[in-house]
DNA sequence: TATTGTTATACTCTATAACTATA
DNA sequence: TATAGTTATAGAGTATAACAATA
């Protein structure tokens, strides 16, 4: 248990890490913004699965996940197709086209990457890595356990536990 | 110099910060949203200071930075006044109420941190508070040598270079 | 009735560009 | 002419709620 002095160090370094998102995102194509090459790269990742899953891995609402799906698809980046099994659901694959796309944005982007982190060790990426994961888990976890304070617009219990990619 | 592999996983971490940041978010009142909250802890942290200055920590537009301040400012938790040495700056300070939402803020948001990570040895908060500045230090540095790649919507020359909190 | 997914709406955060006022 | 800051506008990302189709 660390002392609320690295607390507030660690709430600062989170906040701004949106600058580095910011940094790496400006180099995807306009046609490719970052909610859809994330999608592109977990249908990749993890092969063909319906809304709800990637729902899941990509840790945002459903509404939002068929937001990105509908960008992705229109430009024949993924297929829809219907679950045979159960005609709610839809099965979503990453096309080749897709796949190319795919390919083209993960050079730029992880160029962009080695030529930033060119002097980190091997094991310095692991660990920031590792911690990062870690970090991640341990707010799946505690989830449902929100502090209750003293301002009442309190959405009590949080809605579905994602445990996201 | 790690595997491309490594910046992969990498890049998946930091695509998935977001589920945390917006948990974290969640427990802020709504008439005080994480940019507004995050000039009122920089202004606590740093004292007073210019809006350039201001921009430059939170590592955003000074249009931006312009925006989370009128919002505080109008909720008389900051205090604008003209620089008398350079009338076109306006310092900004912390008022007595500012301090004190800052401190109700805090109070809630690392209690949620610390609830989630209580199972945290120091070490390990430490290790990843230092890993994330140096990620950062190693971004704000190569700002000026981002990847030419092969689509041309490329803003060349970066604009200022930040070095944020 | 419950679940899967879509759509409408609203809000936050961000950047670019045009503008005002000082320097 | 250049700089500090503001404002207008636009775009990305998100969530909630209402809805359609199916289970």
């Amino acid at each position: 248990m660390a002392a609320r002095r690295q607390y507030e160090e660690l709430a600062r370094q989170l906040s701004a890490i949106g600058v580095i998102k910011r940094s790496l995102a400006r180099t995807l194509p306009p046609e490719c913004p970052a909610g859809s090459a994330a999608v592109l790269r977990l249908l990749d990742q993890h092969g063909a699965m319906r809304m709800s899953r990637l729902a899941e891995l990509l840790a945002v609402d459903m509404s939002v996940t068929s937001r990105h799906v509908a960008h992705v698809a229109e430009r024949g980046w993924i297929a829809r197709t219907r679950d045979p099994d159960d005609k709610r659901s839809r099965i979503l694959a990453l096309t080749p086209e897709g796949g190319d796309k795919l390919a083209e944005l993960s050079d730029r982007y992880l160029r962009t990457l080695e030529g930033c982190l060119e002097d980190w060790p091997d094991e310095e990426v692991e660990r920031l890595c590792s911690l990062l994961a870690r970090l991640r888990e341990s707010f799946g976890d505690c989830r449902t356990a929100t502090v209750r304070g003293p301002h009442p617009a309190q959405h009590s219990p949080q809605p579905a536990t994602h445990t996201p990619a």
